[in-house]
DNA sequence: AATAAATCAAGAAAAAAATCACGATTTAAT
DNA sequence: ATTAAATCGTGATTTTTTTCTTGATTTATT
């Protein structure tokens, strides 16, 4: 269906994204590549082969309509398409991500939380509900989710996977600093927090 | 100083990393470029590709050293070179990001928290303190912390980060949907926790 | 000791991504 | 009206990244 994005380029449409919300919001009807490109610092020829791609027609002289930049970006990155979610491991990530309400707007709609500590079941974060983790097999079953999140202590990453994939979890989002073991019928996105910044920050401090 | 490595190979170095770490606990010594390929879905030239620009030579028919690989990585991605930094919001992901504590072991110290909430103030995360956000630019020129950990609402976020600019921050982590602008003396890394992850949870579902 | 299998190393080839360059178009200015 | 400037669209070029291939090396096996 969607055309093979690659990583780079969605990681761009993301970025073009947010400065069409901050155009709109100002009123602002139309902007052009070489706006976008030095803001991103980037070249804008490339803004304009990545909007190649979603067949968003821009006028020379004029630009792009920021609106239907807005749109068809949503279209093609899935925004609108609703993707539910679990996020397992309610610590302080799991609870910042079931707060962080710019996740609706993309798309993933998180349903509810889980922990093994008896202390936090029952309580409501925006919301969503945190369960026993033993409640999760069931609920998948229930509810058909097929994506969790993964915030759980690095110790626990693997074993837990484990619990996730005889549940029937398809897709692990996974925020701790393993690298999860999993048959190939299940995918892992690993978010490499450091991996990036270590390397912008490295590159010219010392 | 180092020798550029790109984001993609520093992106899998972090993994390699994990993998090593995990091979430490578990007593192996060494490891094969087939194995940690497999490990990751990717192929084993690519593999030794990166392990070369660590100058780690590995043996044939026995692999590499893990210890060694461990420690040329925690060199190349500067792990040993101590990184100071405020986090400046301390909603819940700013909370998180103080208490992971993976962050030391990547050589990010998180030295305080900021906040313009009075009933944050003087709260304690982790052995670090929140303080008002009008502390900040003394507290920048005192200890002569040069990255912010931007972690405040979106429509904060540029007024925000011009306060950090002025106070003299060099380096922001941004971790708001906003693009923001800087000067080209600042220098400014999106942490866009939704790019890349859209792209993933798309590709197949539905 | 000879053979086989696993693995590294490194150059070649292929693929992917980014940049350049230039013609075409549109709007604004003279 | 004509000219100039800004911008798009796109093919060509360059650069970067990944994969393929082959030969050398080391260990285990016969």
């Amino acid at each position: 269906m969607s055309k093979n994005i690659p990583e780079k380029v969605s990681n761009r449409l993301t970025l073009y994204h947010s400065i069409m919300v901050e155009y709109i919001e100002a009123g602002i009807d139309t902007i052009s590549s070489p706006q976008i490109a030095q803001r991103l610092g980037i070249d804008d020829s490339q803004v304009r082969k990545d909007f190649k791609l979603l067949n968003n027609a821009g006028k020379c002289r004029v630009g792009y309509m920021v609106k239907d930049l807005k749109d068809s970006i949503e279209k093609t990155l899935g925004f609108s398409k609703t993707k539910d979610a679990f996020i397992v491991g309610s610590g302080h990530l799991g609870l910042a991500l079931a707060k962080y309400d710019s996740f609706n707007s993309y798309g993933l709609n998180i349903l509810a939380l889980f922990d093994n500590d008896p202390q936090k079941i029952d309580i409501q974060v925006n919301n969503k509900q945190i369960f026993h983790i033993s409640k999760l097999p069931n609920l998948v079953q229930r509810l058909g989710v097929e994506i969790a999140i993964l915030t759980v202590p690095r110790q626990a990453a693997q074993q837990v996977a484990d619990f996730l994939i005889e549940s029937d979890i398809k897709y692990i989002w996974n925020f701790t600093p393993v690298v999860l073991k999993v048959p190939p019928t299940v995918k892992v996105w690993n978010e490499n927090l450091m991996g990036s910044f270590l390397q912008f920050a490295c590159k010219d401090i010392e």
